[in-house]
DNA sequence: TCTGGGGTCCTAGGACCC
DNA sequence: TCTGGGGTCCTAGGACCC
């Protein structure tokens, strides 16, 4: 039998889905040239009617206006993108509950077994999703199908934008004999360089290469991965919510850079003021906050402070770092991003469990409890901190339409967090 | 690719213990 | 006091992903 699929995995994608989702709201620009990313000077997505102008990731606005006098230039906004996003997620339950949330804009879902209860073949099972999200959402999506998630990557991207490319076992070798190593999902810049050393440059190369030979000269992704594209399923779907964080990490670019020293500390504040807000939507309170100040030449400087009584406050948090916003801050210095990171989360709970009672100021905790009722109510920033309250009139001002939001957590301590941004520590760890 | 705002996982090596 | 083996925990850092 040629159409043989020891597991049936997916791998659905959006096309061009941050415009796509603009298209599917406003029918006016359906057929036009959208691009989104206005707010950072840059495109973030383009329609695929503004790839064929030429427009791709990365290139700034200015020249896209020059290229394009008629494209839409649009803010990213990443609330109505996470609705349809979870739209997208809802739809590919229907048919099963295996399905992993990958990406605002994609995820895996594991269909082996459905083909007898749905009483279609696996290609006609992953046909029929691609159908029901198109028709449904308003634009196109691109499926994989194979018998693993990174063959199923490489179907998907096969014939982009509205793509249904089926890796039956038999066809994998036609696949990877036609794939770059660096088209491979999980390898990067880095293990492509060390494959072309060895004289490997197709996915193929490498999957001819002994199982001993990559064990040896590979970690262990790339052994899974080697794996994987010969057909073996071995890295699993993550299909359970996160419920928790090792750390929260809120960083903002605005325009244009500042050297006022109020509205940069409001920045940072309402980067606080969120990253607050998220660790009392989970439960969670830090002891250990990293903040940064990048300047408009893209140098950072820092400063981590610890705090006795974990907290998820920012009037509590706030006080504590403005000393050390005082030492970093330079008048003569124009600055465009604020950061901030909280570590070392505890459950509310486990505070309690430890201390024999609430460590936050029961004050503060009845403000805060009563804050977020009403933020679900009226908007997440129905209410604010006085200290913020410049970022907020900027936020409003320029029309922006929310921040990111995110459903994964690193796990990484205060200091690690700072080193992975790339981050000098100029004034030394502070307690 | 002149640079956004998030994330994951793995490994090496040191501290400390028996 | 020295040598040695083995285990666990933690941190730093690298590589990748959207």
């Amino acid at each position: 039998m040629s159409i043989y699929y020891p597991r049936a995995i997916l791998h659905i994608d959006g096309d061009a889905f941050f415009a796509s989702c603009e298209q599917a709201r406003d029918p006016k620009l359906r057929g036009r040239p959208v691009i989104t990313g206005k707010e950072r000077g840059i495109a973030a997505s383009m329609s695929y009617e503004a790839k064929a102008r030429g427009i791709t990731r990365g290139m700034r606005l200015f020249e896209i206006k020059k290229m394009c006098p008629d494209a839409i230039i649009l803010p990213s906004d990443y609330e109505t993108y996470s609705i349809l996003s979870e739209r997208l997620y809802s739809i590919v339950r229907r048919f099963t509950s295996d399905v992993e949330e990958y990406g605002i804009d994609e995820c895996f879902a594991d269909i082996t077994g459905l083909a007898r209860p749905l009483h279609m073949n696996y290609e006609k099972i992953a046909a029929t999703i691609k159908s029901t999200l198109d028709a449904e959402l308003g634009f196109t999506f691109s499926i994989g199908l194979a018998t693993t998630k990174v063959l199923a990557k490489i179907g998907s991207k096969w014939q982009k934008p509205s793509g249904l490319t089926c890796i039956a076992s038999n066809l994998i070798r036609n696949f990877t004999s036609r794939t770059p190593v660096e088209k491979v999902w999980g390898i990067g810049p880095a293990t492509t360089a060390l494959l072309h050393k060895y004289g490997i440059y197709t996915a193929a190369d490498f999957t001819d290469r002994p199982e001993n030979w990559v064990k040896e000269n590979f970690s262990k992704p790339f052994h899974e991965i080697y794996l994987e594209l010969r057909g073996e399923s071995t890295i699993p779907l993550v299909t359970a919510p996160k419920t928790s964080y090792a750390s929260i990490q809120k960083v903002k670019t605005f325009t244009p850079p500042s050297s006022d020293r109020e509205f940069v500390f409001s920045e940072l504040a309402k980067n606080i003021e969120n990253a607050c807000i998220k660790a009392r939507r989970y439960g969670l309170a830090t002891a250990h906050i990293f903040f940064f100040l990048r300047t408009a030449e893209f140098v950072d400087q820092g400063a981590e402070i610890k705090l006795a009584n974990a907290s998820n406050i920012p009037n509590e948090i706030i006080p504590r770092l403005r000393p050390y916003f005082e030492k970093i801050f330079c008048t003569n210095k124009k600055y465009r991003t604020t950061g901030i990171v909280l570590s070392e989360l505890t459950t509310i709970s486990a505070q309690m469990d430890i201390f024999g009672a609430h460590t936050q100021s029961e004050k503060y905790a009845r403000l805060y409890a009563g804050v977020d009722i009403v933020a679900r109510k009226f908007g997440k920033h129905a209410l604010y901190l006085g200290t913020s309250f410049a970022a907020h009139q900027r936020s409003a001002h320029l029309g922006d339409r929310g921040d990111i939001p995110t459903r994964h957590r690193a796990l990484l301590p205060g200091e690690t967090a700072r080193k992975r941004l790339g981050i000098p520590m100029l004034m030394g760890k502070v307690f």
